[in-house]
RNA sequence: GGGUCCGUAGCUCAGGUGGUUAGAGCGCCGUCUUGACAUGGCGGAGGUCACAAGUUCAAGUCUUGUCGGACCCA
């Protein structure tokens, strides 16, 4: 016998463990079955789970649960990532609080830290994971710094070097001072800044008393110029182009040039150039020739290249110094408050410096070629595909990318450097170290590069690494390409679209033949979910108080295309009511008698009850089918509520009681037909609700085996008998009539059905006890109207309601009027469509009839209603 | 500056290719301890579908513009 009410915190946990150890979630068992392959992305290994996690694993889970009952050889590839920066920073802090820094330890003693801190701390994020319900196949779980997935990094970056598609090049980077690396474009957030601008005045030389003002955000920088730009057009400055101007405070004397870069609208028309501190400067000094002066060191501290007395000073403490010296010297002209975006790094948390440096890149403009056409031709297909618009926009703009970190933690660069500046790229150091004694002889002094790569780097490999490339075991080919990868947008750039130009390159298809892309998890009000903000919904919480169950159905519903998720408690609550309700469906299911009949035939069921249940239930499978094809998770969750509250509970079982109170042969094809209806929605909510569905499919020893490895359901029936539809129909009306006239809830009454033709009348006796039950009547006779009663039109009869103690002539005469007048209106709204004659020749045919037998059914009901008002009198 | 998306009930949102009386959850009001379920039942109120023009027999849905908001890129 069930509980009363579902325990969730009791039943998820083992019911897990039991799922895995006995093996549910492994891949390959069904080895004639067609593969269906998904690869999680491999979270941070220093992660822990937050909502948005929870949203893009519950929604692979369903579509992994659901292929795997539909009979596909579900891959579900779990994992980690390295985390380069992250996971080095959280064992710096570890060492920080010993009173240690990674340089005290050095490289090779760091990196047993950190592969510690590994071991310990490294599997939080996918336990937590398990008590989401994640079906992974744990047993395959990869960490993208594995000996194999390494090899896969280091057999790609020598192939790429020796196709030239990766080589080195001094340019300006991102580069964070507080980390002392390279990041990538992407990793740099623009933040709105309140500032300000200074104006300073450049002395030209040769001329003077006559100077040129320059506007800057980053007066520091002034020591770094090594030009002035003014715009070729602008009449002002054209005779001071070719000259020059002295640098205050340095003394330099810098060149003025002609560039479009300069705005005349902006400022004062002139700027300065700073090739090694920014980027559009940047350009504008390779255009013209202009030295490049880089005036800090890793650390953004001001370097030997300026004035002594500027050295050493911190970028900031430099800059209030600068502004100082060049009030003093009079050049300043004035300052304005002004905002500005300034880039942050998104893990340094501290402004990000461009910098110039000699680092690894490879060319992604020749590897994103291939994955561009994979999805203008429909090889990848993104869902919703407007997701393609803003990835074709980066691709087709791809910069060069940086894949060297100066990092510890990560994948070390495959090369060595030996005399007179030579290079040796190889996947070993005695390979690189026999090409290197080739050409310089025997004991040649070789140098590894100590820089690691982008974490994104292995990352896009992930596809086919985690599968054992570039070993050629079965799984590459059995699972290669993915069918479907679930991410959000924020990681089209820095993982999708790398994944394509890797996977095309090395695999030579794509990694995955669509792309579901799901919205971002806010707060109720729309806001990010944020530690400051305190406005953070933790998953494991809810999975706490609510069950993993209502949480992910939660998500699913909310889960509609391209829309972002506004998640707030009570919503969960109230899918957690749904979990109860379903519980409580089963419960009476169980205490009466409902098990499954052995041979049950849903197609050859006889009474209407169950033909009409069978057919709904057919009908919903169908919707899920499309619903679940199309990646519109919403609609899913929509569909198995509405069925499974709406009809299953609200009528179905309703409707049953009286057939069990009767017994006999119908009672017992719809206890089978009940059994039969549960035992399809445990399956169709499986995916989405799979603890307490399994739970319930125990309990009542409906699908053997379990219902993780159960088949989803294929069973056909046709159209839904409209008679329970009818009866429903009349008893909502008869309800809303009793509770408009505040009849007492308890008060049974008689009541007449008038004026029935033959089919309906049959109906209303075929249904009578569910008609009495649950429209509370004490009888349901054959007409004509009682006198004083209260009535209510509907297709075919009228119901006449024996209220004459209660009826207020008056009201009820209102009320009729109400309900006529309401008709009107409608059927206003219909002749004037019939009365139409281009409505009449140009809409479809089965448009125009169904107006017409709707204001037919329509002009019935109102003679029906001015019959009971002449009756009223 | 370039691009994407969104304005539908008090709140949060559904409404693929135009076609019943625009739906759901939460909230609100009334009512009911009826033997599955008060984490519930029954009933109800609440919407000029942001605004304007257009296309069409027909527009929440398509087009254009206006206003308001969010995000991405530079």
């Amino acid at each position: 016998m069930l509980e009363k009410t579902y325990r969730s915190d009791a039943v998820e946990a083992p019911r897990y463990d039991a799922w895995e150890r006995a093996g549910a979630f492994a891949a390959g068992v069904r080895a004639d079955a067609r593969p269906y392959t998904i690869m999680m992305p491999p979270p941070n290994v220093t992660g822990s789970l937050h909502m948005g996690h929870g949203l893009t694993f519950t929604l692979q889970d369903i579509l992994i649960r659901y292929q795997r009952m539909r009979g596909r050889d579900a891959l579900w590839q779990p994992g980690t990532d390295h985390a380069g920066i992250a996971t080095q920073m959280v064992v710096e802090r570890q060492l920080d609080e010993e009173g240690l820094k990674r340089t005290d330890l050095g490289r090779g003693k760091f990196l047993d830290r950190v592969w510690e801190w590994k071991a310990e701390s490294g599997g939080q994020i996918t336990r937590q994971l398990r008590s989401l319900g994640a079906s992974a196949d744990w047993a395959r779980e990869r960490f993208t710094m594995d000996e194999g997935l390494s090899k896969a990094v280091i057999r790609v970056f020598v192939q790429l070097y020796r196709e030239g598609l990766i080589y080195k090049d001094q340019r300006l980077v991102n580069w964070d001072p507080a980390l002392e690396t390279a990041i990538s474009d992407l990793e740099v957030q623009q933040t709105e800044t309140d500032g300000h601008l200074w104006y300073i005045r450049y002395p030209v030389e040769g001329r003077e008393g006559e100077s040129l003002t320059v506007a800057t955000t980053r007066p520091e920088t002034m020591l770094g110029d090594t030009g002035v730009a003014v715009h070729p057009d602008d009449l002002r400055y054209r005779h001071l182009v070719g000259g020059h101007c002295i640098l205050p405070l340095v003394g330099r004397r810098i060149p003025i040039v002609a560039d479009a870069h300069a705005d005349p609208e902006q400022g004062s028309g002139a700027v300065k150039i700073t090739p090694a501190h920014d980027f559009n400067d940047f350009e504008v000094g390779r255009r013209h020739g202009l030295e490049t002066v880089n005036i800090f060191d890793r650390t953004a501290h001001l370097n030997d290249a300026v004035p002594e007395a500027y050295r050493g000073l911190e970028r900031f403490t430099a800059r209030e110094r600068v502004v100082a010296d060049l009030e003093t010297a009079g050049v300043l002209e004035r300052v304005e408050r002004h905002r500005h975006t300034v880039p942050y790094g998104d893990r340094g948390g501290v402004p990000i410096e461009p910098y110039l440096t000699e680092q690894w890149y490879a060319d992604a403009a020749t590897l994103a070629k291939p994955a561009i056409e994979a999805v203008e031709t429909g090889r990848t297909r993104f869902v919703p595909e407007n997701w393609a618009k803003t990835y074709f926009e980066w691709m087709r703009n791809i910069q060069p990318w940086c894949i060297s970190r100066q990092l510890w933690w990560g994948h070390r660069i495959p090369a060595w450097y030996g005399p007179e500046g030579s290079v040796f790229v190889a996947e070993t150091e005695a390979g690189a170290r026999a090409e290197a004694e080739a050409r310089f002889g025997p004991d040649v002094e070789l140098l590894q590069d100590p820089d690691v790569l982008d974490t994104w780097f292995s990352s896009a490999l992930w596809p086919f690494s985690t599968l054992g490339w570039p070993e050629a075991v079965p799984e590459l080919k059995r699972y290669y390409p993915g069918d479907v990868l679930v991410t959000g947008f924020d990681i089209i750039f820095f993982w999708v679209a790398r994944m394509m130009m890797m996977g095309l390159h090395f695999m030579g298809d794509v990694p995955f033949r669509t792309v579901y892309i799901h919205a971002l998890v806010r707060d109720q009000h729309g806001a990010k979910m944020s530690k400051s903000k305190g406005n953070i919904i933790d998953p494991l919480d809810m999975c706490a108080s609510y069950g993993a169950d209502a949480l992910r159905f939660t998500l699913a519903a909310l889960a509609a295309p391209g829309r972002d998720i506004k998640l707030s408690e009570s919503r969960v609550a109230g899918y957690r009511n749904f979990t109860t309700k379903l519980w409580n469906a089963a419960r009476f299911c169980e205490m009466n008698g409902c098990a499954p009949r052995p041979g049950f035939d849903p197609a050859g069921v006889e009474q209407t009850l169950n033909r009409w249940i069978v057919a709904r239930t057919v009908e919903t499978r169908r919707q899920v089918e499309a619903a679940m094809d199309a990646y519109r998770f919403n609609e899913v969750a929509d569909v198995l509520y509405r069925f499974v509250w709406g009809e299953f509970c609200d009528w179905f079982i309703e409707f049953a009681k009286p057939v069990f109170a009767e017994g006999g042969e119908a009672a017992e094809e719809t206890r089978a037909a009940a059994a039969w209806v549960l035992d399809r929605v445990l399956r169709m909510l499986h995916p989405l609700m799979p603890f307490v569905t399994e739970e319930l499919n125990e309990a009542l020893g409906l699908v053997e085996g379990g219902l993780i490895g159960a088949a989803w359901p294929d069973d056909e029936a046709g159209e839904p008998p409209g008679e329970i539809g009818w009866t429903i129909q009349l008893i909502s009306e008869v309800r809303r009539v009793r509770s408009e006239l505040n009849v007492p809830a308890g008060a049974k009454i008689d009541a007449a059905l008038v004026g029935a033709d033959g089919e309906t009348a049959a109906r209303a006796a075929r249904n009578a006890p569910q008609i009495l039950r649950l429209a509370r009547l004490e009888s349901l006779s054959d007409g004509p109207a009682p006198e004083g009663s209260v009535e209510v039109a509907l297709p075919g009869a009228t119901v006449a309601l024996k209220l004459a103690e209660v009826i207020d002539f008056d009201k009820e005469r209102e009320r009729l009027d109400r309900e006529v007048a309401k008709i009107d209106a409608r059927i206003s709204g219909i002749d004037g469509k019939l009365g139409n004659e281009r409505f009449l020749s140009r809409a479809p045919a089965e448009v125009v009839e169904d107006q017409r037998e709707q204001r037919s059914e329509l002009a019935g009901q109102r003679a029906a209603l001015e019959g009971a008002l002449a009756r009223l009198g």
